[in-house]
DNA sequence: TTCTAGAATGTAAACGCTTTCACAAATTCT
DNA sequence: AGAATTTGTGAAAGCGTTTACATTCTAGAA
């Protein structure tokens, strides 16, 4: 008994012929009872258990889905991720976790990774992909879906980062802010980032403000890269009263350095993220931020890959909501600070 | 060209067996290079890709790791997860990633699933594993690795979580503190925990110190579980003038507890952690911890893997170093508070 | 009882690769 | 030059399933 055992091995002790041991194990075809308890009787005393490569070979499914995720190392992602590996693996099926760093070329070297591996259905990340990626996609012929973003393209579960932001600055221009810096993670290859700077050109320019190319900022996703992002706002002629972070982990780090440079937040200086990240909560002041249902977008996406690998046909497009959460650190604009030149920026 | 080409129809263009093709592809086996160069062009043509499933069941190697951890939902697993697929990945090797949620149950359900899968390796998080568990993965002939905690029966790569704690305790008792209550997450199925308590217990005996009952809290392992204890500490007749807590989620829940109670940490209460989560750095005052090189974790886990893969011998048991970390959370215990009764905490 | 439809089961052919073994060709040695 | 290696290639036997198709039962109808 110290080889695996083989439907073979079942079948001989079940007294009974492989293709019966099959039919018993994937559930579908009749069996007469008595002969499916034989058989199940036989499985249980041999240990048996199907090999998957051999069954992803006979029968074109592996119950896996590969998703391919920026990285891991980002509890938004992680988060999102924890969901969907728990719906999928309830449903018998496995996930295949890859990350592509933000890197096109590793997202499509890991994409071609999967379709070898048979994955029955693949999940992306956002919208912005190479050209060979998306073809290497949709030639593919099993279900791809999208996740964070929405693209009519593909089938897509995901957040309108543009109304999300667009929201978000409309609650800075109701503290009466006008001069509003965008600090963004790089945008390369993350549409989730453009789409949220774009959100607030658009709040802005229905208040007749623009986004001057010197409060737009792009650093890199951490910590570090939000403390860089003030200390170069800070070096400004007319510094901006009130910073729109586009992740909190950004913002974090604004507030970090804010409270190192002794600026006070949200006096001189109203601060907010996006994503209601773990940080936001426990930073102080707390930050003001935008709850994004990060779980359920696991879940929800997962579901979509179920529904779409029984056959039925899925909503194409699904956007989740979110939640304007108010904290410590936006506040009131004050009259004194507002900066003199503030109607230069308008539009003309 | 709408089905994926086969071995068969690259051997077919090239003019040669398929048994070349296969050696091409599995680089290992020698070839005339003009043989090679051949195929190589037959493959490029028709966009060959290899059935990993095929490949699986003919060579019986998956090129597949299963690893098996409690939730991705902490950001330290996410962290070790994330370095484990970037190294597996860069050798060819795909990541399977199962969640246990802390149960022994679910943890062997995703075992046997991945061994019927086929992964050619196994990483499990600690050394709480059911019996059966135990016995499925010894007696299972492929490498079994164990990350976190380390434990003479399987090759380990791993923290001494019981010198952490010690080492954390003895800076608060360096502090004056001798009234210490620990803060930690439920303890069942998770040696990591229980080995930090035994830790401090050690700690503390070594300065003729004891830990009370009353003193010791187990709670859910995020901030609202620290919270609580804070509460259930602070109800006590004689509350402790420093908290040990597990892990840093914890100590960040005590942390802004203190703050709504307007509890002066560090002047009436110290407050530690264990992890250097990104919270330590943002929450105020600084929150000291240790920091564990959990991305090395995976890394060298990952590598650990591969090496044993290749057939290579690996250290039975690697345990990693770590850094006190000190923030604003803790200092020295002032005079005016000492407990008058902290002799009959004194073992006798 | 015999016949027949339908259910239960068995047979055998894929599935797409790896790998052993045999053999031919190219190289080295005597 | 011929023998002894070494190297390169092909034929074919699996690997452990699923699944079409064939065959055998079983029961109810005639």
């Amino acid at each position: 008994m110290n080889q695996r055992a083989t439907i073979d091995d079942v079948a001989k002790l079940a007294g009974v012929s492989i293709a019966t041991v099959s039919r018993v194990i994937s559930k579908s075809d009749r069996v007469r009872a008595s002969t499916r308890t034989q058989v199940l009787q036989a499985i249980e005393d041999l240990h048996y258990q199907p090999d998957a490569s051999a069954r992803a070979l006979a029968s074109g499914r592996t119950y896996t889905v590969g998703c391919v995720i920026p990285t891991l190392d980002h509890s938004i992602f992680a988060r999102a991720t924890q969901a969907m590996q728990t719906v999928l693996s309830d449903a018998g099926f496995q996930l295949l976790v890859g990350s592509s760093n933000y890197e096109s070329n590793t997202e499509l070297q890991v994409v071609r990774a999967f379709q070898q591996r048979g994955v029955d259905a693949l999940v992306l990340v956002g919208t912005d992909h190479a050209a060979s990626m998306w073809d290497a996609v949709t030639q593919w012929g099993k279900p791809v879906l999208l996740s964070w973003s929405c693209d009519p393209r593909l089938p897509s579960v995901g957040f309108d980062n543009v109304t999300i932001a667009k929201h978000m600055t409309e609650h800075l221009l109701s503290l009466g802010h006008e001069r509003i810096a965008v600090v963004s993670g790089f945008t390369a290859n993350n549409d989730r980032a453009r789409s949220r700077i774009q959100g607030v050109r658009q709040a802005l320019s229905a208040h007749g403000l623009r986004l001057p190319k010197e409060l737009l900022i792009e650093q890199s996703y951490n910590l570090h890269g939000g403390r860089l992002a003030l200390q170069q706002l800070m070096q400004l002629d007319q510094p901006p009263t009130a910073i729109f972070c586009a992740m909190d982990l950004l913002a974090a780090g604004v507030l970090l350095e804010a409270q190192r440079l002794q600026i006070d937040v949200p006096r001189t200086l109203s601060v907010c993220g996006i994503d209601n990240h773990e940080l936001a909560e426990v930073i102080s002041p707390g930050l003001t931020t935008i709850s994004l249902p990060t779980y359920e977008l696991g879940r929800i996406t997962a579901e979509r890959v179920l529904s779409a690998l029984s056959g039925e046909t899925i909503p194409s497009q699904t956007i989740l909501p979110f939640e304007l959460i108010v904290r410590g650190s936006t506040a009131k604009m004050r009259a004194t600070k507002r900066p003199r030149i503030s109607h230069a920026m308008h539009i003309h």
